[in-house]
DNA sequence: AAAAACAGAACGAACGTTCGGTTTTTGAAT
DNA sequence: ATTCAAAAACCGAACGTTCGTTCTGTTTTT
């Protein structure tokens, strides 16, 4: 499934077209036509690389996951002051997402629509394990709250979010100094006083 | 556009229909064919009471939008404790989406979508305005942050969102503990220490 | 009896996918 | 190195289906 088979350079340029339309026109509006002109290739070259729309969407999926988990570790010394690590980590994945606009509101679109299959979700879970150590490892140090890690998580990830989508939508630039508002707000909310 | 109409039974099965259809199957899977029937109505019916499908979900925007706005307000007393009246807003918004899911998910897909015109969005933007004067109100007074308010807003917003997910996806069940554990965090996040 | 509400068949457009034929690549034999 | 046939990649026209919308006629309300 991960990419043993050699990934051509149309197959990526299918996957590239796909990821733009579907970010400036939505599912509905992502033709399997107009992927291919955008793609440079034909309509029927699509189905030799893909078995149906639904498995491009499927791969570019698994594709956005990765490059965010690969983004997220970046940089990352296991040895290194916990509150350091959060911020890295914090800075890490706001700073993909802005600069990986297309994938970002693709994974956005993906999540909430009923598309995605609960085998297609746990298929990419993977990705977060590294996460939830790291997270299970400071409430269990009593650095964060005592809670969930899961839900913590699930917390630290909307700030984030939630920070990228004002940027990309304009209604707030995000200059370096609201963005360590921000990620200080999400720090203050996780950490123990 | 707002509502000086009299809502007839069927517009309003044809609203819920189309909710209920959404919520499930996604806009894409939402023919008309399927909202007639599951409404108990002709086809022809809808176009009677709505100019195009589009117009169903800009109504249907604006219809929860709406909801969401008068469950956010109940039994606000502008004489309360700030921190008890913060925390009244977070649980009002964290029911009203856990009690009305269709709706919820409904403007989760919308609101991600490329389906909402930049005019459909500042029609209804007047439901965040007791919102957005609530928490100016408190960063001048210097109980919150000092960070801009539409910012605050939307981590808010997201901390809130983040939970009725997990809770509707079954990741994580919300019981009364945790839930104050999640309010407890976001209320952390944006206070003044 | 005029108007409004309603129903469901019918229509044209657009979509995902398939099909038949063409070009390019591959690799074993010369 | 060259040949050449088999395989893989490729293309765009064509197909069947489904969708949003419209049309024609009927029922209900005023």
């Amino acid at each position: 499934m991960t990419r043993q088979t050699s990934d051509t350079e149309k197959k990526l340029a299918i996957l590239d077209a796909t990821l733009r339309l579907i970010r400036n026109n939505g599912f509905h509006n992502a033709p399997m036509s107009q992927v291919a002109k955008e793609a440079g290739v034909g309509t029927g070259t699509i189905y030799h690389h893909f078995v149906s729309k639904e498995s491009i969407i499927a791969a570019l999926y698994a594709q956005q996951k990765e490059l965010m988990g690969r983004a997220l570790m970046r940089g990352d010394k296991p040895g290194d002051n916990y509150r350091e690590r959060f911020f890295r980590f914090w800075m890490n994945l706001y700073k993909h997402f802005v600069n990986h606009p297309d994938g970002f509101l693709f994974l956005e679109q993906y999540s909430n629509s009923p598309y995605i299959t609960g085998s297609t979700r746990q298929d990419n879970e993977h990705f977060y394990a590294p996460v939830v150590a790291f997270i299970t490892q400071g409430v269990k140090n009593g650095i964060l709250r005592n809670m969930d890690p899961e839900l913590l998580v699930a917390l630290i990830y909307g700030n984030i979010t939630t920070c990228v989508k004002l940027h990309l939508s304009g209604q707030i630039k995000m200059n370096p100094a609201r963005l360590k508002q921000a990620a200080q707000a999400t720090w203050d909310g996780v950490k123990i006083d």
